[in-house]
DNA sequence: TCCTTAAGCTAACGGCGATAGGTTGTCGTT
DNA sequence: AACGACAACCTATCGCCGTTAGCTTAAGGA
């Protein structure tokens, strides 16, 4: 592998297809390697065949252009979560299967989850509220699947928004020690999944109090 | 800032001496500058008044140093829970006590947390199992007060070792979007701790069926 | 006094993200 | 067909990083 396989220039209006090229390198690395350190600028390069300033034409700095290819991949988390609980007429049984499509969807994609999630990028309130972040698009399915609960009258009345937060940390707690910690669980992943989210469905329905 | 300030040598036997101070130094810049990249061998070299390779006779490499640093703030979490549930007769509010202490624990020490619990140091299943991570001596009080919540009654029978690592799952969940995400959550995090607790507990209570 | 050896240093390597400023190919204009 | 402008990309370099090989110096016993 020593020919450098120069890259030809792009033709003038269309500078920004080296900015695709730069993207599907960087997920190909990422992917591949599922180590961010090994996403360097320079590998980038390399595997688009161009040199390192190029990259900076392009995106801002290196933080810019991972962020842009886990959002790129987030996207599917949605689509993913749409499609766990379509269909299930049970509000709760959908509720189960948004939580499980989460964390089968983190663990698929550690080095992204881990990044987007987990990394030390500064998500501001902003992308955390407008909706910046892909994930929070699913953020929103759970709110709303969560008051389908509670009109069905399977959970009890509360504020959909903080159970829904509730829940989130739940599934991201799984997620994440499941990345972070090799082996976790020690007991097999299905049945803590399935043991976390009866606990969860169990503390949520409606008997005696409410869900303040 | 001019002054090198360099360090006298260490007498005949007691070059020990100075991975204390690394110790020390490194600490000090974690705490301080909330930023583990800011915590580079040499910065703690500079502050320590010694030169980059000395750091070698002591650590094998940065993550060992970083890891030990690490380490030693966390002796305090099994303190901290431990005096959480010391005295508390009631073993439900006693176990939701250790909760809490850990999720403020882990408020408080944001970056160290981050090191231990969600960075890429992998985490070996014998670090996991054999206690060498000092936060699984706080694993232990946790199966220990959930046996206790069965024995009163207050659970459901089940496997206490899979009930503490749901446990431990959603505190971490709580702890680490925290980290993560600034202004997360977008309640109170009082509230949302008490209810994820609160719903843990209701969803373990003794009343149909066990805690498989 | 001298000699061993622990304790620490100097110099350097390769790799990183990022920047300043030069080059070259493409395209509309004449 | 020749030209000039500008987009697209490159060369050279800076300052940082972790890490290593090999040298120096001071401490302490003989």
């Amino acid at each position: 592998m020593g020919a450098p396989a120069r890259r030809r220039r792009a033709p003038k209006g269309e500078g920004d297809r080296l900015r695709d090229e730069i993207l599907a390198a960087a997920e190909h690395l990422l992917i591949e390697t599922g180590d961010e350190a090994a996403v360097s600028i320079r590998a980038i390069a390399d595997a688009v065949g161009v040199t390192p300033p190029s990259i900076y034409l392009h995106f801002a700095d290196k933080d810019e252009l991972v962020f842009a290819v886990c959002q790129l991949e987030f996207a599917e988390l949605g689509r993913r979560m749409e499609e766990a609980g379509r269909g299930v007429e049970d509000p709760v049984q959908a509720l189960k299967n948004l939580g499980r499509a989460y964390i089968a969807f983190g663990t698929e994609h550690p080095a992204q989850y881990r990044i987007l999630l987990m990394g030390k990028r500064e998500l501001s309130r902003e992308d955390f509220e407008s909706g910046t972040l892909p994930g929070m698009e699913a953020f929103g399915q759970v709110v709303a699947s969560v008051q389908a609960c509670m009109e069905a009258g399977a959970f009890a009345p509360g504020d959909p928004f903080l159970v829904a937060m509730g829940l989130w940390a739940v599934v991201h707690g799984v997620t994440s020690l499941r990345i972070t910690v090799p082996g976790f669980p020690l007991v097999d992943a299905e049945v803590l999944i399935d043991h976390v989210l009866e606990v969860q469905s169990r503390g949520l329905t409606a008997r005696d109090g409410q869900n303040e």
